[in-house]
DNA sequence: ATAATTACATACGTAACGTATGTCAATTGA
DNA sequence: TCAATTGACATACGTTACGTATGTAATTAT
């Protein structure tokens, strides 16, 4: 049987990695998982650990830089898929929220990473979240659809919100009706950005 | 010289560790932060630490509570200071940014207290934040002077907004002008909420 | 007065991290 | 083609720091 080329194995090595870091982390919490055994369960040592990653915290930033590499690419696709541009935005930040409810993302994205690693917004692509909420804010804005002076910060604190929301609804005792009400209650925040803002009804 | 009671001797030892834990979690963070060193700093040992708070997570739950605390008695005093109730409401906000902004309560309470402990809103206290937010969103609204049919759920969207912008402002490049642009879209965000929602100017 | 509880300190075992070193394969250079 | 070097890991070691178990002196209860 033929060998796969060594650059080949080399990128699996670092994908089991960061794989079976990122399940751990997932799981256990970036604290109690032991390098020990995630990368026993690899099939590797921590030898190759540090090799690739300098350490624990260089694999969870390459564990982040992988989620949060997703997350973009599942927000650009919820607004692709509506034609109103600004639906298409309050879909993409309700997407945020329903996204971040996933026990995963909350415990590497939300908890462990901003502790370990230090401010969300420095992290690697962090700002691909972001990026996508500012450039349909910016959108909104020249279409005349959104009244918002600095489309970037309004993109931190609407995000801000979201995953604040989600902590609440994964912990709160009625998830379901939670989730109803912290939907509701951005639908309503993000409504007082349109343009002819009717916010009363 | 007289000996102090025995109670107050009590409480004096929970006070020390519960200071010299806050200066530790808050200089070097949760994780760095050795029980033996600052126990010995506080002139105690580890026994008292298990004895008192029964570990480090313990003692943590203790260090919060008590900022917790300080914080909510501070965004009173700030709501308080303003006769208009949509002002106070506003700045009341603004002051939950820039309370955010010290480096204490930034690491404690918005970092590693939630990674250690899970979401901030299950803890003891913050929902004294929480609460003088929704208190004041509810005399608004009685007031007809805010448009919202949710003031809890919209009290924590708020929260976690002004939460981010603080994270956003403290690692910034140039945390002056950030603070700025952060205050000024914050304020635009709670303006979509007034009834007669001026939103256009 | 003696028993029991409280408020700590001390001692111990262990888990886990980082580093230093070792090894073997693969690549490079002559 | 063969030696030298680099790269990709594994192994071994020392240290730190945690939790527990135990010890002890002072207080409280009986």
């Amino acid at each position: 049987m033929a060998h796969k080329p060594r650059s080949e194995m080399i990128a699996e090595t670092r994908a089991k990695l960061v794989a079976a870091a990122r399940e751990a982390f997932g799981r256990v919490g970036y604290a109690n998982a032991s390098m020990d055994d995630f990368t026993a369960g690899a099939g590797l040592t921590r030898g190759a650990l540090y090799h690739h990653f300098g350490g624990k915290q260089g694999l969870l930033e390459a564990v982040i830089t992988q989620i949060d590499a997703e997350m973009s690419a599942r927000l650009n696709g919820v607004s692709a898929r509506f034609s109103d541009p600004w639906q298409g935005f309050v879909e993409e930040c309700v997407g945020y929220i329903e996204m971040a409810l996933e026990p995963e993302i909350q415990r590497i994205m939300l908890l462990d990473g901003p502790a370990v690693l230090g401010n969300p917004f420095n992290w690697p692509n962090q700002p691909g979240c972001i990026r996508s909420l500012t450039n349909s804010l910016k959108r909104l804005v020249a279409d005349g659809q959104a009244d918002v002076a600095d489309p970037e910060a309004t993109a931190r604190l609407v995000s801000g919100a979201s995953l604040h929301a989600s902590l609440w609804i994964a912990n709160s005792d009625d998830p379901e009706a939670t989730s109803k009400r912290a939907v509701a209650a951005f639908k309503r925040l993000l409504e007082g950005l349109r343009t002819g803002a009717p916010s009363s009804g």
